[in-house]
DNA sequence: GATAAATTGATAAAAATATATTAATAATTG
DNA sequence: CAATTATTAATATATTTTTATCAATTTATC
């Protein structure tokens, strides 16, 4: 009935590219703009403004000719299509250094994303608090996380325990795994999950290095 | 003369899975393994093993018919090609949450970048040392870095902050960014920047969240 | 040593993504 | 209020990336 009931429009590029709009679009509203046209984005973008427009329509975000698009609209629209105007909450399981930063990262908070504790099998870390939020032992993950209804978890612990604390985390109740270990966890059909490579960005940035600047990555 | 002498190949999205080839392949090599076939890979992966071969042939390692390929080889031949077998070293600005992470991260050592001193203005964290590396103030990076000649820098601070440090260290030397703040910096044409962005990353899991399980993010 | 099986390598097709082009539209200007 | 202009919207084209197909090759087997 519906005009556009089951869009199944879902593509990956567009995805990466909607954080980017939001950040600008968010400093021109504060600057006071009330419209924004996409040429006069490319000053902030590594590309072209047709492909913006490809993305807007592609969220249903209407533009008026001559004004461009309307600032307010485009960010509830794609704060809504991301589902970063509501909050889940995660557990993080592996406070190394890459964990503990992610457990102070502002922009997740900011965006939808509450890690309420970390995990870790060091005794150290257990019953400490990382950027206030406090520090347990993995194998109280279960009982808290069915407790507390937590459905999402993000792994930082190293490959090899990847798969150990995907299960854990399934047989907990939890839905969505975020996991920046290098490990591909197998999950149920009914498990989301994501990798973060932090190497793939290395791998591109040495590359571009390289490319551009042969005489570095020498003998030193 | 040369046959492939200046094989402008660069591809974006094999350069991102090169690795992930690595990780596996050196499990593999540990583990006793002399050869591997693509298609005993696909286990390790989420995409086929015609794509794997396509990049090998891309990067010029040979495979041997029902044998598959040479670990060793494979394994040289993408450090290689990723610059990742030599060190650079590297100064990091903001040392916040993630630079602090970053700081420590293991796997960035492992493969060529060694982040050997952080700045900030924080006079709190100045003089303190952060995974055994000492934090400076940002007014001593340009001398620090003619000094030190390090040529690569990482920006992790807040966005409004990126394209001032960037300037700095243009202006000190340094010719290859790598940005972590949401911001786009404009830089010289022989400097490379390389912008990372957790947030897209946020952005595809919470997208993927919302498709497979639209009970949550709700009224939480 | 001939045959079979596994696997690469080359080529072709398809799908996904980005760019270019042109038409439609609404605000602005004179 | 007509003409102009900036801009979106729609369509077409090009490029990039992935997947499929099949021939060539090498090891293993009988």
């Amino acid at each position: 009935m519906e005009k556009e009931n089951n869009k199944k429009i879902l593509r990956l590029p567009t995805i990466k590219r909607l954080p980017i709009y939001l950040h600008i679009l968010k400093r021109l509203e504060e600057e006071g703009q009330e419209y924004v046209s996409t040429t006069t984005l490319i000053d902030e973008l590594d590309f072209e403004p047709v492909l913006v427009r490809k993305d807007l329509v592609l969220m249903g975000i209407p533009g008026k000719p001559r004004m461009g698009y309307c600032l307010k609209d485009m960010i509830t629209a794609i704060e809504n299509f991301l589902g970063w105007n509501r909050i889940d909450d995660a557990f993080l399981v592996g406070v190394g250094s890459l964990g503990s930063a992610l457990m102070g990262y502002q922009p997740f908070e900011e965006n939808g994303l509450k890690i309420i504790a970390g995990f870790d099998v060091d005794k150290t870390k257990i019953g400490t608090k990382i950027h206030g939020k406090p520090v347990f032992a993995l194998d109280k993950l279960p009982e808290l996380s069915k407790r507390m209804k937590v459905k999402v978890g993000i792994i930082t612990t190293p490959w090899q325990y990847a798969q150990e604390v995907a299960d854990l985390m399934i047989e907990a109740g939890i839905v969505g795994i975020w996991n920046f270990s290098m490990f591909k966890i197998k999950v149920p059909k009914d498990v989301v999950t994501h990798n973060e490579s932090l190497a793939a960005g290395l791998a591109v940035f040495s590359v571009k290095l390289k490319t551009l600047h042969p005489e570095l990555s020498s003998s030193n």
